[in-house]
This record gives structure tokens, C-alpha cells and sequence, in this order.
DNA sequence: ACCACTTCTGCGAAATCCGCACGCTCGGGA
DNA sequence: TCCCGAGCGTGCGGATTTCGCAGAAGTGGT
């Protein structure tokens, strides 16, 4: 069957494969970063055909699939547009923190409206993306809970019109 | 001809089913609504399984989940955090537009670094978020690139410094 | 009533998933 | 140096799942 590939593989590869140290996590190596690609294009790809892509065994796929699950390097998962599944009301909110800015949010990640949350350099301390049902839920979560953390020095929100694309392909280009 | 006697419509029940119209897409059932929600737990969740869950037989579950990738729905993929996965800078773009905002919009859904468009009502016309592999990458693309499109009038960026959450668990709740 | 269309069901065959035993390489410690 | 354990990949059955198809059931239009 498959025979050279095999063989020489183990050493020069790994080598190569830490190329990329970021900062914290636990750093991939190319052939994970393939595995990833192939699932972000079908989540549901065959591990056989994962592996046949990469050059590796349906099991060695299978149980490095079963490790970047586990260590939460990424995760296999349907997404919508929420406009279509019934959540009429969303918002980007940019706010401005006087004090430890992380655990805000850490406080608005616990939320279970707000589905996105980012620490960044600029104008705003965090982003956060709101996904409500109503224009009512919506208001509440905006005035009654995010505005009543303390520290939390000024909000402005960014209602969602139209979202034209959403896109999971890093890597694909 | 056209009859639009509404003779014998047996039909409240209808109404009932469809519950959450929402406005224009392919309108879901709640069975479609439940079918999601299994896979936006576990993206690879057994069909069999998933028709235990909503009352539907493996076949039955399967042609919906067909139909709902086909009609672009939903998709099932790998989602991962890109800052581990080699994009180390990242940013959110709020664009100012004159004239049509929807064009803008299109022209930023063509470009491969921008993962995430929305229209929005507020400061902002419109809402990017950029993947990139460094600061030099991420520099062209907002200057060179986005800046350069005729109608955009002002950008401001929002570099990340943290991803803190990221979810993909609508009506889980 | 009849037809066209859609959706669900049941079932067998083929493909996939899963657990397990084994082999290999690389380091550390006596 | 030798030995041992950790980490990773391979191959192989058996259980499970996926897949395709034909038939049944419900709906709407003519």
C-alpha cells in the first residue's frame, strides 16, 4: 500500500511543524493545520478521506481530531445566520472599561446572549456581539445588564441591518 | 379558474407550525430548529441519534440536514480561535460610507482576508472583521485595500488582543 | 378523483467509526 | 550504555453509521 511516505516521515516533519510558535496555546503543526482545513471546508469529512488528504491513517486522524477537540484548539459545530433561525435582533457593542478590563469580560462571557466577546487596541476596550430575540430582549441586555457591570464606563451599540458574509475558511486561501 | 375560495383550509394548524416567521429566508420548523440545535452541539452527531432526540428517523433526519446545507441554511465546520492557528493579528473595521452602502458591502465580502461583514445602523454603516498573518498584512489590507474603495469615507480599526469567547449556541438556551 | 410534489419510513449493502494491541522514536535517569 | 516510559502512528476486527432506493402518507392544484 502506501509505502514511502511512510517511512522517513517522523523526524523532518516535526522540525518543520513548530515553524510557527504563537504565543500561548499548544502549538500545531502542519499536519493538524491540514486536518483543520480539510474540516473546515466539510466538518463531517470521512476520517479516511482526511486522512488520504494528509497522508496520515483514519486512525492517527481520528485521534489528533479527538486531542484539538479536547485541548479546545477548535470545535466541529453547525452555524447559522441567526436572522434565519428565528434571533431577530443582533448588536455589535464596543464598550469602555475603567478598571481590570478582563474580568468584564469575563462577567459578559458568562452571559448567554452574548456570543462573542473581544478584548481590543483602539476606541473601545472590548467588543462584545449581542444575539437577542426581540427588541425588547435586546434593550434589556443592553441597559439592564451589560451598562450595570461596575467599571464599565460607557457603551454604544451597532444594531445588525444585514450581515452579508461569515466566513470559517482561514487557511483555505 | 381561480377559485380563491378558501373552501375547506383545515388550517390553524399551519399557523401554529410556523411559529416564528421570520422575514423573508426559507421559514424552519421547529423539528429543522431542534435538528440544528444537535448540531450545534456536537457538529458530528450520528443521524440515528439526532432522530431519537427530535422524533424523526435517521432517513428523515438526514434529507433535512441535506436540504438545510443545500439551502445554505446552515453550514457544519470546524471553527477554531485564529490566533492559534498561525493569524496572529486580527482586527474589527468600522467603515463610514458615502453613497451606496450595499456595494461597499459586497466589494469587502470579495476580499479573502475579511471574514465577517454586517450592515449595521449606528457610528458605523459597516462592521469587518480582518484575518491576518501580520501587521504588515493587516496594514495593506485596511489601507491599501479598503481605504482605496471609492464611497468609503472614514475606517476605524479595532486591533484584538483577545479572543474571550466565541459561540455557536443559539437557542441551546 | 387524479396527478404532481414533498416528506417520512424501512431496509439491506457499503462505508465509517471505534477500541485495542503492537511497533517505533525520542529523552531522561541509573 | 541500557532500560523504561511517554507520545504518536499503524493495522485490524466488530459495532455502528451512512447511503441509496422503493414504497407509503399527506398536501395542493386542476
Amino acid at each position: 500500500m502506501h509505502s514511502e511516505v511512510v517511512a522517513s516521515r517522523s523526524a523532518d516533519q516535526r522540525d518543520s511543524s513548530r515553524e510557527s510558535r504563537n504565543g500561548g496555546s499548544p502549538q500545531l503543526d502542519a499536519v493538524s493545520l491540514a486536518i483543520i482545513q480539510q474540516l473546515q471546508e466539510d466538518g463531517r469529512r470521512p476520517y479516511a478521506a482526511i486522512g488520504k488528504a494528509v497522508g496520515l491513517s483514519e486512525a492517527a486522524v481520528r485521534q489528533r481530531v479527538q486531542k484539538l477537540l479536547d485541548q479546545g484548539v477548535m470545535q466541529i459545530v453547525a452555524v447559522t445566520d441567526p436572522l434565519t433561525v428565528g434571533f431577530r435582533r443582533q448588536a455589535m457593542v464596543g464598550i469602555n472599561v475603567e478598571g481590570d478590563v478582563e474580568s468584564i469580560a469575563d462577567a459578559l462571557t458568562d452571559m448567554s446572549e452574548v456570543e462573542y466577546v473581544v478584548m481590543t487596541a483602539g476606541s473601545f476596550d472590548i467588543l462584545a456581539e449581542i444575539v437577542c430575540e426581540d427588541d425588547d430582549h435586546l434593550l434589556g441586555v443592553i441597559n439592564k445588564r451589560i451598562r450595570a457591570l461596575p467599571g464599565v464606563r460607557s457603551t454604544e451599540s451597532f444594531v445588525y441591518l444585514k450581515l452579508k458574509k461569515q466566513t470559517y475558511m482561514w487557511g483555505t486561501r
